[in-house]
DNA sequence: CCTACCGATCGGTAGG
DNA sequence: CCTACCGATCGGTAGG
């Protein structure tokens, strides 16, 4: 609720008249949310380079120009600026997965209720392992990482709303893998299938250098390669 | 250097005889010794459950009957009770994959000179992926999470050497990927296949939940089945 | 969002 | 290996 919300009371204040539409943001409102913003992205990377603990509020408003009271205006504990690092990374990596799907013009529901008559799961396969590897990878991409480093260090609630949104994440994965292995594509249990093809892609977290030469594709290829079989000529 | 190598100073002291062989170590010393293990293993196990930074050497101390201080009679600092924790894991695994190596009747260096003609290397990765569960996920295996999280922890010079022992590990991977690969039974890069099965392998300490039903040889099975088609008929 | 501050905890040490 | 301790740092808060 903001101030401007409240009907005047008595007296002859003058009133705005209520604005239609979506009411605009005051300049201040604005700059609120910019520096929330600007907080959870510096906590994102210092608590993957340092870790949550070795990374103290200090360092947070620091590396934001605040000084050392200020980021808990913003969120009530260290412990909320770790789980909206991860929720609102997942939160994007969530929304971007669904526009790969969009533009390979494949809509996520079609894709879970057509199941059985899916045409080219290796291609969908190909498109979501690519994405993958741009969230894990990509540029300004933290949030993994630290939910794999800090998961310990979440309330049991914020591991429940994560868990949640990582169910929401992975939805499309199932039926495609599913597909791939009615057609002989994929070997062996599918959902310890699932697991460990994550555990693949997500390792490479731990070893990648853009520097040493391959590129985003050349690992979403040797992924494919390694795990579905080509398809039948 | 104990009391017991000095040459008695003059007087009439009684000199016992100077034992042969191996020297005897004294209770003391053995005590000693005990104490050390006991202060890494309860290390392990704290700086996996809670993380490095959130252990105190206190904990550490509290874990092994100890007072604040004595923890640092044994080791220098705190780094360098988690360059001891990886250390000794990285070499009790080493030690165990080279015995289940040996077991398979299948000598490390053999397997290095001669791997243009190995016979069967399907099998031998299924003894090399067996045992990595093992050493992940058997009873006191606590250091492997630990490297994991707490990589960014370790002086450098803690990580070449760290580095070094994980070169040992994988060595005997490398000849049986490379055999696989020949044989037709393994596709894409082999150096990313590697690195993706690790991944695939390692991410388990992440999921495994042994009440959830799969055992070890479960995982193994599955995992050989995702990577590595099956031996032609 | 800043200033000034509190109580708690931490890694490590001296001296025995 | 214990006792007693130090200086530093930390998350968080009151009041503005």
């Amino acid at each position: 609720m903001t101030a401007r919300k409240l009907s005047p009371a008595a007296g002859g204040a003058v009133v705005a008249p209520r604005p239609r539409g979506r009411p605009r943001k005051t300049a201040d409102e604005l700059a609120d949310g910019n520096r929330r913003r600007e907080l959870v992205a510096a906590a994102g990377r210092l608590f993957r380079q340092q870790g949550f603990d070795a990374t103290s509020t200090r360092d947070i408003a620091a590396a934001t120009g605040m000084r050392s009271g200020s980021p808990f205006y913003h969120f009530d504990s260290k412990q909320a600026l770790l789980g909206a690092v991860m929720a609102e990374g997942m939160a994007a990596a969530i929304a971007r997965q669904e526009q790969a799907l969009r533009e390979a013009g494949c809509d996520l529901i079609v894709l879970l209720k057509k199941e059985h008559e899916m045409p080219n799961p290796r291609r969908l396969l190909a498109i979501l392992v690519r994405n993958h590897f741009d969230v894990l990878l990509g540029p300004g991409s933290d949030f993994i990482p630290v939910m794999l480093y800090e998961w310990r260090s979440l309330t049991d609630a914020q591991r429940a709303d994560l868990a949640r949104l990582q169910r929401d994440y992975e939805a499309p994965w199932v039926p495609v893998l599913a597909a791939l292995q009615r057609a002989g594509q994929l070997r062996g249990d599918v959902k310890l299938a699932r697991l460990m093809i994550f555990g693949a892609l997500n390792w490479s977290v731990q070893w990648y250098d853009p520097a040493q030469g391959a590129s985003l594709a050349d690992l979403a290829d040797a992924a494919l390669a390694l795990f579905v079989a080509p398809d039948a000529a």
